[in-house]
DNA sequence: CTCGAAACTTGATACAGATCAAGAAATCAC
DNA sequence: GTGATTTCTTGATCTGTATCAAGTTTCGAG
């Protein structure tokens, strides 16, 4: 895995951010001191159904894992890794009680801005209300492929696009998680996972 | 059906865009002289697989559908009626080859704008940068419910949740299409429209 | 380190919804 | 309007994946 605690999580921030977008000094500034240091350790709950998602989060180590409950059984939406952004992203723009919760499946820490703070960053800076657009369509992106796979994907070809995509992230996301993430049983994984292994 | 046509499509435009930002009427007079007519016939292709899409549509009339094909089976994404706004949207913003179309049910009109003139729009204005993050929030909210559904409820579950949301969708809307767009088949959804009509 | 809980595997069985088929109804182009 | 084409319905059968069950392995808290 790399390393990326060598820099600090603010440089880490500014890496990403100027892929989409060129702030000047002075708008970097104002933006990077709204962005607060986050810490939550393994399965620690970080925003549950219901709430009003009050944080965008960037997650410099670890992972967060995004999910909802129907009947009992879980549903995994996607995860967050080093560089991703993160939230309960509908909540937080629609300023509506969650639908799906969020949870630390390590360690994990990173930094994180509040909706009030984010917003008049908008307001104030048009170079981050672009950055917010672009933001949203490369997301609007990832998931309309998402969407695409599981309406069209038998849960045989899901199983080897994720494979061929992220194999390495089987070795830290438990299965079960993959599983529900992939819209299938831990047992139908479990199954495709040998066969692939043969 | 409402009949929207009363007004221009302009005027519907604006009462559209309105409902987000607050422009000025000069930026009104701005944005809405970039946007210009279009009209498809019923079942004409506006955007095939492989094209990067170049315009963001404005429906006055009519529905459009987006759609895309796997083992030569279509699979609808969804569909775009009065007041909505349409394109292949992922390559709209990613710039890339489109991995779904969109073809026209029935005849329909109303505006277009090209991703130049939208682009530099935004940069010229920051209200309509501000509507863009705005209308992607939007779509993000609607796509994240969808995404929901299709992983978590049942077909007849999804089937009753689109009677509840719109009834009245089964008048215009081939069933084989809406079939499709809640991920099943013709049959199934033809053995559950008989069951809730009982 | 260790032991108890959680996660994973593997087999047997069940079932929702797909597929196949063929007739009935609706709709569109002329 | 009317015939041809497409869409819809209904029944019979099939199948991928879920469910249930029971043993095995892995993992993490103390």
């Amino acid at each position: 895995m790399t390393n990326h605690n060598i820099a600090s999580p603010q440089d880490f921030l500014k890496e990403i951010i100027f892929r989409k977008v060129s702030p000047t000094e002075d708008e970097w500034s104002a933006f990077i001191e709204l962005w607060k240091p986050f810490k939550f350790s393994r399965n620690e709950l970080i925003t549950d159904f219901g709430a009003i998602e009050n944080y965008f989060y960037f997650v410099n180590e670890g992972v967060i894992r995004g999910y909802f409950i129907k009947d009992g059984e879980d549903f995994n939406m996607g995860f967050s890794y080093q560089g991703d952004f993160s939230g309960v992203y509908n909540s937080f723009v629609s300023r509506k009680p969650a639908d799906y919760a969020m949870d630390a499946l390590t360690e994990v820490n990173g930094l994180r801005i509040t909706h009030t703070d984010l917003m008049n960053l908008f307001e104030s800076h048009k170079v981050f209300e672009k950055w917010g657009r672009l933001f949203n369509e490369m997301i609007l992106v990832g998931l309309g492929i998402f969407v695409q796979s599981i309406l069209a994907d038998s849960a045989e070809e899901r199983f080897r696009k994720l494979m061929k995509r992220s194999p390495h992230i089987i070795q830290f996301i438990p299965q079960k998680h993959l599983a529900s993430y992939l819209g299938m049983t831990p047992e139908t994984f479990s199954r495709m996972r040998k066969k692939w292994m043969e």
